[in-house]
DNA sequence: TAGATTGTTAATCGATTAACAATC
DNA sequence: TAGATTGTTAATCGATTAACAATC
């Protein structure tokens, strides 16, 4: 019932997990509704959590029903910013622009590649999935607000100063650095790979959870 | 001062990166102590957290002068569980492996890789950064207790499966998957890519954060 | 209508921040 | 001692869970 209020990070992250689960049980032919008990299990969550995280948008449940799928997809997408697909920018050597496309295919969650960049001479003319690898500093031409960030540790500043000079916003980083230079006004999600590591190294065997993550929610 | 209740996954995920940026304090020969405040200025949050944090260990700060620097190193190893460095596994092809450690180096961060597994044939007898890649079958003789898993998305659940079998608890997931089986009583992070992605293309414009997530915090 | 599930308010839980006495 | 910073208690903030009236 699209509360005013912005939602909270954490919620925004579950708001995008609805929509990549959501997205999928359409391709999948599934049947026209969800419950936000479905929801709920099929997550790991509270259902309470679900219905109030999707009353900050703006669809309609109802009740002894549940929601439709469409609708709920349709609005979920809104509410991120995400018209139809999702456009990003990928960011790194042409061998890990590969390595990364072999294990995650954005078509599967409703996303697109906007342009592959590399700061590496050799790899120029390279191509990647069918698409060509261009250098860094084209990168303003792509028309894109998102980017996955993958290059080698000592190249992290120029780039995110080449994102930033590219107007740029948000940014997520795979390169673990520890204090990288950030560029005011840039909202940079990192994925810390050594810290989790060592954080996971300390947990007593139980039940999963995520990142982000911090940021990352389960 | 060492409190008797466990840290909870926030605070654990924040000594984590504690550990590395000591670590890194260290190798650098910086000054024999650190203030509160230090670490607070340079991981971006507030000083009273860290403390509160610190809390949790068992090290001793000096009122009016912070914390000795190998102290506060040993005492957080001490507490994830990281005897010297910490040792781990990687999962996934071997042009994967190449690119993960080409812009990850464990030994930065006080780790070492313990083994390299692929579940693709064509990988055999593969070597990455002077390391062999072994069969994933083999990953029950490293001895090691926590993996980060890169592989394809279609070999997920066999994967954690055999991680399961060889008694390995902890695992760090980069491949983006909806719903893996997960095997009872594993510790799961994700990191989640297109969620991540999705989530930062409704962010405002402002100042950093983090993963992982959620778990990752920052 | 009866049954089921939503949307929302109130209660709980947990983590962060503020404040300050203890102390090196 | 005077100055600075720790360790901890209390206050605040925010998110999750529980409960239930509204409603399809």
């Amino acid at each position: 019932m699209s509360d005013t209020t912005r939602a909270p990070e954490p919620t925004v992250l579950r708001l995008s997990r609805y929509h990549c689960f959501v997205g999928e049980l359409l391709a999948d032919a599934a049947p026209a509704r969800v419950r936000s008990r479905d929801l709920a299990e099929q997550l790991g969550i509270a259902e309470e959590t679900v219905r109030r995280d999707l009353s900050y948008i703006d669809v309609e449940g109802r009740p002894g029903a549940g929601y439709d799928l469409g609708e709920l997809h349709d609005s979920l997408g809104r509410y991120l910013g995400i018209d139809g697909e999702l456009a990003f920018a990928a960011v790194g050597s042409a061998s890990m622009l590969a390595a990364l496309f072999a294990i995650f295919d954005p078509s599967h969650f409703g996303m697109r590649v906007a342009g592959l960049y590399s700061c590496l001479p050799e790899d120029a003319g390279a191509a990647v999935a069918g698409m060509a690898v261009r250098p860094l500093e084209e990168i303003g031409a792509s028309g894109v607000g998102v980017t996955l960030l993958a290059c080698a540790p000592e190249k992290v500043d120029d780039v995110l100063a080449a994102l930033d000079a590219a107007r740029i916003r948000s940014v997520l980083m795979l390169t673990p650095v520890l204090r990288p230079k950030h560029p005011e006004g840039m909202h940079v999600t990192y994925f810390r790979i050594p810290c989790s590591l060592k954080s996971l190294a300390s947990s007593t065997p139980q039940g999963s959870s995520c990142c982000a993550g911090g940021h990352c929610g389960d």
